[in-house]
DNA sequence: TGAGGGTCTGCAACCAGTTGCATAAACTCT
DNA sequence: AGAGTTTATGCAACTGGTTGCAGACCCTCA
């Protein structure tokens, strides 16, 4: 391995110079500059973040933490905040967490050593928790609001209200809501949003809960949602879980049950019957988060927290259509 | 920050002492050794990996690079990988290549210094290149075959042979193949095998690609396969955009043409039709590339290599059906 | 009782960088 | 020409751990 030193005896400088070359190349003459990049790049040269990572406090790393990385909706994220952080020169740790808040807790933790922020996406921490953590390490929510932290919140509340007044406008009254996990702020954001625009339309809003943000969870749910012409769902995979539920039990989609999922994670939209959807703009999600995480890095303990609540809408396919006359 | 000087201190011992409380257990006496930890937990120590890193050479890190984060066929494996090197100490960065090679190239290099060693998924990269790469870091490679490395293949053959005989069994004597991105290991396996067993069965196989292995490469790819009775795809995402593309030019699927897809990457199966398709072992695959990076970091620069192949099988669902006599 | 061996701990060098300080050289200005 | 400033480089301490070596202590056995 080719340290510093190799490159500084090569070079007929100090050590002291080739690091500077690398990390402060304003205070090194250019001449002298361009002599150690070329012995550098000839001997191979490559800095030890580790060894910088020491002296500096910065690791130049940074963590993602998510509930499951195999829930479609999280994948565009993290590619885009790991593309964007790459960027910027940072790498990332993707981790996650079987939607277990004890082992969220661990994980941040552990990590917290060894990063300069942690993203947090939809954590299902009590908020006393976060910010204790926060003490320990920069943190950017996603997903989540957390009262004088810095957060990226996707405005599910606007879409959830857009689905309503869909149902509503094709002449849905029995609409029933399936919820997520307890904890997740976006059920609760769905739940709000939904249920006031529900009652200002003067139409009864069934909310059923918790389910389990996957297909399975929506495939349980099918039994309790009986006598509804219309059901709005957590996210797709709850949808599409829903769906399946439904067709097993004989009825229809959009025929019997007109079904909008949320979030618009499901690959190629080729589902039958096409879902109609809330999209949701996780890769931008993903490079604000890591802005303003890197924002927070370089302003140090005391930065000034933001909130960045970022659009949704509604998107209309083919599981939703007027209500049958009962 | 509180350091291994401040437990020291607080404990009344030698930082030595310290050290090899957390990393030599056995070398330090009993009570000592509680007594350390009790201070060191109540002041709150954790070691510093940075620190540590400098002087054994061992990150406790490992690198994972796959083509296309967002490809819902890596997800599972990611998680796999990932919660598997967790529970042996390590952590995981990821990073997507976006389907460029030379992007691939650069990241593993920078990578390389600050990982003990880089599982690739599915390289695109010449033969050549990657030994060349594995002369810097501990290299194990999934769904790729390259002499002398370690690898973990999945038997996508197996199931590609399975297909052909399943089509050939509904009686389809006009079948397409889809292969995908020019330098992907498995197009190349599934076009061999596939290739071979329509020849054994005497039913000729028309090859169709390079495509994108996205819906978008099935959905163009539609276009191609007039004339067909049965296509098999590259992946399943491409197999849904064909089915699109086939079902905009007013052909039914499985009505008029069977499709089966690969790898069984979809959430919840709840496509209609029901796609059949090959599984694979992604989950193991990963858990088992873990093992043997580590294996080989452990055993440094001259381990030994191993082969290890991993069975798929097909699965019937409800793309496929018997040929409808011209 | 003293040699031999094992166990435990401390000392100090080391890993690969960074950075405050000092100094020398070059330049600016009157 | 000399004082003052700027620029470029070297020196050495420092980051937070690890580890080879040496020595102190205790035990065992002849």
């Amino acid at each position: 391995m080719v340290t510093i030193r190799d490159v500084a005896r090569a070079s007929g400088v100090h050590v002291s110079t080739v690091s500077r070359t690398f990390s402060a190349p304003h205070l090194v003459n250019e001449k002298t500059r361009q002599a150690v990049l070329a012995v550098a790049a000839q001997l191979g040269y490559r800095p030890n973040r580790a060894a910088r990572a020491l002296t500096t406090g910065r690791t130049h790393n940074l963590g993602l933490i998510v509930a499951d990385i195999a829930n479609p909706f999280f994948p565009p994220l993290i590619k885009a905040a790991q593309g964007h952080a790459r960027e910027r020169d940072y790498h990332v740790f993707v981790a996650d967490t079987d939607e277990d808040p004890v082992l969220e807790q661990e994980l941040i933790e552990t990590l917290s050593k060894q990063v300069d922020g942690v993203l947090l996406c939809s954590p299902r921490l009590s908020n006393q928790t976060i910010h204790r953590l926060r003490a320990e390490v920069p943190l950017v929510i996603v997903n989540r609001r957390v009262k004088g932290l810095t957060t990226v919140l996707m405005d599910v509340g606007q879409g959830a209200r857009a689905a309503i007044d869909h149902l509503v406008g094709l002449g849905h009254r029995r609409i029933a809501l399936l919820t997520g996990p307890p904890g997740s702020w976006t059920s609760g954001e769905i739940r709000q949003a939904a249920t006031d625009r529900a009652a200002e339309a003067g139409v009864p809003l069934t909310v059923v809960g918790p389910n389990e943000p996957t297909e399975q969870g929506g495939l349980a749910a099918a039994d309790k949602i009986a006598g509804h012409s219309a059901v709005l769902c957590y996210n797709d995979l709850v949808a599409l879980g829903l769906i399946e539920g439904l067709v097993e039990r004989g009825l229809s989609v959009p025929g019997d049950v007109s079904v909008i999922g949320i979030d618009d994670s499901l690959p190629g939209r080729l589902n039958r019957p096409k879902l109609t959807t809330i999209t949701m703009p996780t890769a931008a999600a993903g490079r604000m988060a890591v802005d303003l995480l890197l924002a927070a890095v370089g302003a140090g303990e005391h930065a000034p927290h933001t909130t960045v609540r970022l659009e949704t809408s509604l998107v209309i396919r083919e599981s939703t259509q007027r209500a049958s006359e009962p």
